[in-house]
DNA sequence: TTGTATGCGTTATCAC
DNA sequence: GTGATAACGCATACAA
């Protein structure tokens, strides 16, 4: 019955290591001594004879079958909050890059930016015996470190921390981030602050990099005039707008500069400044976090701190292996620093 | 022995079929037919029973074992030749979304533009029971046609074609967008064109897009001075500037425009504009296929082609799922028309 | 209508 | 050293 292969139609050709026992003359017991005990001792006429008929065959073990028997299916799953956002495209690419050189493979579960589907993601891929999981999560359900704890898996949170979780945690030195981009601004002789965040709201990154420019700021109290944090709501262009003309009266004669959160803030910010008729780095200095191939081209070119995403992606899934490889550490931290790439919005302001 | 939980140690506590069945004091038979065949009767007071109990346990079948045993998987593999190329991210959102919305999930493999990898890829996927196919390859290695029907697994290409496949095809209409590029162009006045565009190196959007633009300045030759593909090699920017420069002699008191085949295609112009000086949409018209979000912030403007990307991942897990289902159609074309987003880039030329 | 038994492709525990 | 054989968790043909 299974030797019966109508000719007419393709049937599934899978070929089972019962196929290369057969073939070897051997029984399938020794196959899988000889693919996964290579230590075990086999009789080296036998080895060669297995050997060749998993080549003749090109024997694959299913991974399905493996991850049923062992409990361990080289999948790692990955939650990202927003896949459009295009730092978790970095990362993304870092982790798949790491875990496919390690032999896993990647599955994908996008939140779309629905915190309330977090437990959703975490269930389907649990489901698939995924190995451990990259969480570059919105935090918003607070249950998903029960969840995760549930099921007994590893997992390491990437950018994002989560309260009440105890895992490692990459992601870039905000703090240090903020203070580059602050120094930098200051000692070119900017003076009047505003840093632009989206709005806070508990997400740690937000909250970690407004308080370090809060520090900076104070750090560098008598070079600068005052400084201020601006959330920006998401629609309300008007607001921000309004904060940067804030900024201008207050700074009067003394230059001004904002300091944008991240990309998507930058964007706000260049187009809140075209809408206002000013130039970057004239009229008002720059900094924006996270560096894009468009940096170069909005206004004189933006100078930015660029994030090393892909060792960000890369770091995480080789914390996520060692965890999965049993080792028993207390959780890490992994800060990466950040790079300022100089452009002409942060130059010294003219006069 | 399975009984034996140690309250210590955190013990896999997967609840099975079985658990369920002992619940509900029935055979995990009913249980399966409750959960599968909710057609067939069973006596209400059973199906009430095992409902309970299903959710008492939180019960959720392991989708590895149903895999191995139905041979489906609810699995989609996604191979992509470059997750760094935004269109790739935003396809892969829309398929993403539009597989969870079916109850499958992705598992992505990203080919990080190394083409020999492509069969790697597949095998991959493939040994993982993935029930079909989305590729936006290189289409460098021709075996990966036979590779995919020696599997039998159906496939759906995604903006890319490949030379001796026979499979669905969804995709921009780049012959439309084209011509919408340049109808638009030549209508504001614009004369002497250039149309630049990734070495084609037998990449079909790259082909068609440049057969389009030829074919275009053909229909429009009498409002047209002259047109020119220029093929930019990856880092040669003196050669894009000289493109340029040339564009310039060659239109003398014409006004110029460029063309761009996609987004880093557009970024390379841009930056080579910036390089010499001149100004997008005064010195030379210009529109992009494309759209990004950085596109009203480059210059005066940039005008785009948008490209309904989001569909066309949705659309190609669409048309794969109906494959999936059994339906033996003959091979699609899905061709999605793009939408012109006007910035100043492209208004008519002063004078 | 429900239960029993078998097999999906592996790995691992026994015997031999 | 090697080979039966029993799981892993589930679905289904068949028996009841």
């Amino acid at each position: 019955m299974k030797k019966s292969a109508p000719a007419t139609e393709q049937r599934e050709l899978r070929v089972t290591i019962d196929d290369v026992a057969r073939v070897a003359g051997v029984s399938k017991a020794t196959v899988s001594r000889f693919l996964n005990h290579r230590t075990t001792r086999l009789s080296p006429e036998i080895a060669l004879r297995v050997e060749k008929a998993v080549a003749d065959l090109a024997y694959m073990p299913s991974p399905m079958a493996q991850a049923l028997k062992r409990g361990r299916s080289r999948l790692i799953g990955l939650v990202v909050a927003d896949i459009t956002n295009p730092f978790s495209v970095a990362v993304l690419r870092g982790a798949e890059d790491a875990a496919q050189k390690a032999g896993y493979l990647v599955m994908l579960f996008n939140l779309g930016n629905a915190g309330e589907r977090e437990r959703e993601g975490i269930e389907a891929l649990a489901s698939y015996q995924v190995e451990g999981f990259i969480l570059n999560t919105l935090g918003a359900d607070s249950s998903v470190a029960r969840e995760l704890s549930r099921h007994g898996k590893p997992a390491v949170l990437v950018d994002r921390r989560l309260m009440g979780m105890q895992a490692d945690f990459v992601s870039l030195d905000n703090t240090d981030a903020v203070r580059q981009a602050v120094t930098h601004l200051v000692g070119n002789g900017w003076s009047e602050f505003l840093y632009v965040t989206e709005p806070v709201a508990g997400v740690s990154p937000r909250v970690e990099r407004a308080a370090a420019f809060r520090t900076a700021a104070a750090e560098h109290a008598r070079d600068m005039g005052g400084s201020l944090v601006f959330e920006a709501a998401e629609g309300d262009d008007a607001a921000l707008d309004q904060a940067l003309l804030d900024l201008k009266r207050r700074a009067g004669k003394k230059p001004k500069a904002v300091l944008a959160s991240n990309a998507r803030t930058t964007l706000r910010v260049a187009e809140s400044v075209a809408r206002l008729g000013w130039v970057l780095g004239r009229d008002v200095g720059f900094v924006g976090i996270d560096e894009t191939p468009w940096a170069s081209l909005v206004g004189p070119g933006l100078t930015t701190i660029e994030q090393p995403t892909d060792d960000i992606g890369r770091l995480a899934v080789g914390c996520l292996l060692e965890r999965i490889q049993g080792q028993d550490l207390p959780p890490r931290q992994v800060l990466l620093t950040g790079r300022l790439v100089a452009r002409a919005s942060s130059q010294p302001p003219a006069r």
